[in-house]
Parts: C-alpha cells; sequence; structure tokens
DNA sequence: TGTTTGACCGACC
DNA sequence: CGGTCGGCCAAAC
C-alpha cells in the first residue's frame, strides 16, 4: 500500500462520462494540496496498469495534459473522452462544471 | 544514499 | 493573459 496505491484506487472510480482533476483526486486521496503526486503517479501508471482510466484525468485548467514524453497521446486522451460522450471547447477544454467527476464521498476504504 | 525528474496548483507580477 | 516561483512527495538511477 503506497500512497500511489491511494491514486490509483480514486482514479479507478472515475465513472465513464466524467472526468476528475488532479487536485480532486489528490483531495480524495488524502493528498490534498500535492495534486503533482497525482500526475507523476498517473505518469508511471499507464504503462504499468491499463486498469486505470488516466485519459479521464485532467489538469485543474480542464484541459487534457500530456507530458512531452508521451507519443501520440495527446490525441489519444482526448479521443477517448470523446468517445465517453466528452465534448471539448474549440480551446481543447472540457466544462469542468458539467462534466468533473462529483464523487459521492460515501465509500470509505 | 543522494540526485534527478515528473501528466500539478495556486498565488503573484 | 502569461511567465515565474514556491511547495510538496515518491520512484528510478
Amino acid at each position: 500500500m503506497s500512497t500511489y496505491d491511494r491514486i490509483y484506487e480514486i482514479v479507478r472510480q472515475i465513472p465513464v462520462g466524467k472526468v476528475a482533476t488532479y487536485g480532486q483526486i489528490a483531495d480524495l486521496a488524502g493528498l490534498h494540496g500535492k495534486a503533482r503526486l497525482v500526475g507523476y503517479a498517473l505518469f508511471k501508471v499507464d504503462t504499468d496498469s491499463l486498469d486505470i482510466p488516466w485519459h479521464r484525468v485532467i489538469n485543474a485548467k480542464g484541459e487534457v495534459s500530456h507530458s512531452s514524453l508521451r507519443k501520440g497521446s495527446d490525441y489519444l486522451q482526448k479521443h477517448l473522452l470523446e468517445e465517453e460522450g466528452i465534448e471539448f471547447d474549440p480551446q481543447g477544454r472540457v466544462n469542468l462544471y458539467q462534466y468533473q467527476w462529483q464523487s459521492q464521498s460515501k465509500n470509505k476504504s
């Protein structure tokens, strides 16, 4: 059980057609204010665990993030989200007010 | 064991 | 509006 595992758990709980921000996940994972860890975790995760919908995780601005290291994932993540019913603004951003995952917070470990 | 790195966020100018 | 800075932490080398 590592800190990252907490993050993975949260991300796994993101329902289809919804997205979550790093900060949100961090908070839910008990990592309030440490959104970085979420990003770091996901970075490693996508290559390790495909069980995690990393594509549903976006930054606080509602934009789809991606590291320069990823190859073509810029389109991939956006594509996957679109397939889930999420639409992007002309700026390539998502309406967080509409698509942000509202965690029930009723699920405890 | 110590350094490097890595998908962020919010505040500030 | 955008560039910078500080903070925070864990895994990989």
